[in-house]
DNA sequence: CTTGACCTTACCATGATGGGAAGGATTATA
DNA sequence: TATAATCCTTCCCATCATGGTAAGGTCAAG
């Protein structure tokens, strides 16, 4: 199999499948004579695998630890929910991050009137409000 | 002033203040003759404003409206209300998007039971789950 | 006058992804 | 079979906002 067909099967376009090559998240695949990539099916899966571990949000170099854990079959599925749980504690803390975002601008959109006059209390608090400290 | 306290009193970084200058976000800021920036409040007081900004998410290139606006004595409210509810509606947009994230993935680490056993929920879903296509 | 704290520019890195160009390979069609 | 369309290859560049570092100039205090 082509790289694209295994991006259509995968999920995961060409560009990125030669991208995590690259980075060694995935082994260097076999060559035709003319140089073209070739995928079994086996790697399709694993590629299907990084895809949806992409798709909730697990960063790549966590992926490569889940990637191990899957090969590995004398893993603890400890370990497994350990990575899921960090990855829903990070997801917890940036919607919560930006809930907070959203709910101080609700706030300040509630407050202004929104017509034909220049006062806007969101303007008013952009340019006097307090600063927070970078996290 | 110089950049390093216009970085103190706005909560910009000087990194920062030098890019927003050479991205045209703010004006170039006047030069002392050994070529050192210096800055007024009124200066400080707008990077304060792009930071109260960028803490509620804005993106710099919409900060850019906003600035306008702020500048702008003839404005209509209901232009920075349309900005502010734009804002709204992309964090509600993420946040929905992350929660989802989270939900799935909550979900397959309550099924893994996590001790020392290989079997696991999480590691079998991403192995074989359905693809979904990219937004 | 030296030392330390500040400033300058310029370059590199992040993380994951896309775009495009230049050129070779394969396949489909006339 | 000739040609065109589609695929593949590598290489470089861009995103977005931010930080780091290095090499060198400036300024103020001791």
């Amino acid at each position: 199999m082509n790289i694209g067909d295994a991006a259509k099967a995968s999920g995961v376009s060409a560009k990125m499948i030669r991208y995590y090559e690259s980075t060694g998240l995935i082994p260097a695949a076999e060559r035709t004579g003319a140089g073209y990539r070739v995928y079994t099916d086996t790697e399709v899966q694993m590629l299907r695998f990084i895809r949806r571990a992409r798709d909730l949000g697990f960063p790549v170099d966590k992926i490569e630890d889940l990637l191990a854990l899957w090969r590995d079959r004398s893993r603890h599925s400890a370990d497994v929910k350990r990575l899921a749980q960090e990855q829903i504690d990070g997801l917890e803390r940036k919607i919560a991050e930006m809930q907070a975002m959203k709910d101080s601008l609700q706030h300040l959109a509630d407050a202004c009137c929104g017509d034909h006059r220049p006062d806007c209390p969101i303007l008013t608090d952009l340019g006097s409000g307090p600063i927070k400290q970078r996290a």
